[in-house]
DNA sequence: ATACTATTCAAACGTTCGTTTGAATACCGG
DNA sequence: CCGGTATTCAAACGAACGTTTGAATAGTAT
């Protein structure tokens, strides 16, 4: 008898789901067809009508998938600190390491397709689609409310609109760098070499969006 | 006789570069369909293809209608700053008010069409399509040699490899903030209200910058 | 084995896509 | 006014799209 004789639960919905990630980050939502999509997969054309009912509602449950424990381990990680703080103001720099590391840990995971999705999640900020934009903004939206209170308590001296522009201008720089495209590098002719580094790329980015956060006001 | 009796030049390219631009940021590139275009730009479905060959030469066009003036106003600031130093290195700061004001500036232009222009160069930065993004690439590369020579001179001390993050970094915070999508809004649950303050964006942008690029190095 | 449900499959549905065509119209120098 | 070029127009093209259908197959509890 042959190793794995039994089929995966959902094996199907799971291929479909590997190879609609793997597809949207390449060629986007509408550039992306059904055929092109399940022939990929090694499924039926039909297969994604009958497990999910529509093309939309696959785009919804691939970032179902991984969007909710990615939301997830936000909040532990928020919880961690705020439990290890005991009331106390947490260092901003703390927040910050909390807020993008597991995004950028997601990055590691090239053979789960982890890494896909942040490329997908990365640009879909700037999802032309509205309905997808309201989506991941449903999704991001307990655990962002609980993140921008512990901004403000952690910098009580800061002006309450500057601090909403600085928090834009962090998640406009954590976007961009899990979009990951090369567009940089074809603009500035070079190539960061260590983007698998995931430890070092938390401490860049840290550093320079804690610097950027506390810059000086200008009163 | 009436007032304007004489056509524009070229006033159907021109009626159909604005279409495009608007229908291309709302909907995107796939999105946008040519009947969809031409309706809203008053002129023939087949006048696309008489006046720019296909979509993907009108997409070609709606960049380089902008990207080139944008262009050359950035390397104008930088000249001027090159010009005044005279062979003294430049404050990083300035360098970056150089480099952001040209877009920003563009916002402000409502009623021509620059800001919803940049909106969608905005989003283009990670653009799916990979032959848009290299065309968006060639188009800037003159200009961002510049400037990243001109970094390079106001850094010495920097590692090379962390300077390359760093504008990467800012690269993305201004073009998250250029694409001024509403997602942080849906995710923050709170809404920037002076966004149509340049001036005042610029000064908040280039404060979280330039920090950002100063930030101190582990060694 | 049987009856029932769940899944897969090939084929086709109607629609919309970007593009092309050839005639009709506008424009303009002579 | 005329001849020729430039532009507009309605209509149609073949291809690709998301989705639906109904039969065939696989899986499972009785």
């Amino acid at each position: 008898m042959p190793l794995r004789a039994v089929k995966p639960q959902h094996e199907t919905r799971t291929r479909i789901l590997d190879a609609a990630e793997e597809l949207f980050m390449q060629h986007g939502f509408g550039g992306t067809s059904m055929r092109h999509l399940t022939s990929n997969a090694g499924v039926n054309l039909a297969a994604v009508n009958y497990h999910f009912g529509s093309k939309d509602a696959l785009i919804e449950a691939v970032f179902r998938r991984r969007l909710d424990p990615l939301n997830a381990a936000r909040i532990a990680q928020l919880d961690a600190l705020e439990a290890e703080a005991g009331g106390r103001p947490i260092e901003p720099e703390a927040l910050i390491r909390a807020f993008i590391s597991p995004g950028l840990s997601m990055t590691e995971d090239t053979k789960g397709g982890g890494r896909n999705f942040t490329r997908l999640l990365g640009r879909t900020y700037t999802e032309p689609a509205k309905a997808i934009r309201v989506l991941i903004g449903q999704m991001y939206a307990p655990g962002m409310a609980r993140f921008k209170a512990a901004f403000e308590r952690a910098l009580p001296q800061m002006p309450r609109d500057e601090l909403v522009w600085r928090m834009h201008f962090m998640f406009g720089t954590l976007a961009y760098t899990l979009a990951a495209t090369d567009t940089v590098q074809l603009i500035a002719g070079c190539k960061p070499e260590d983007r698998h580094d995931v430890h070092l790329l938390v401490e860049r980015l840290t550093a320079f969006l804690a610097s950027g956060l506390n810059a000086p006001l200008k009163s």
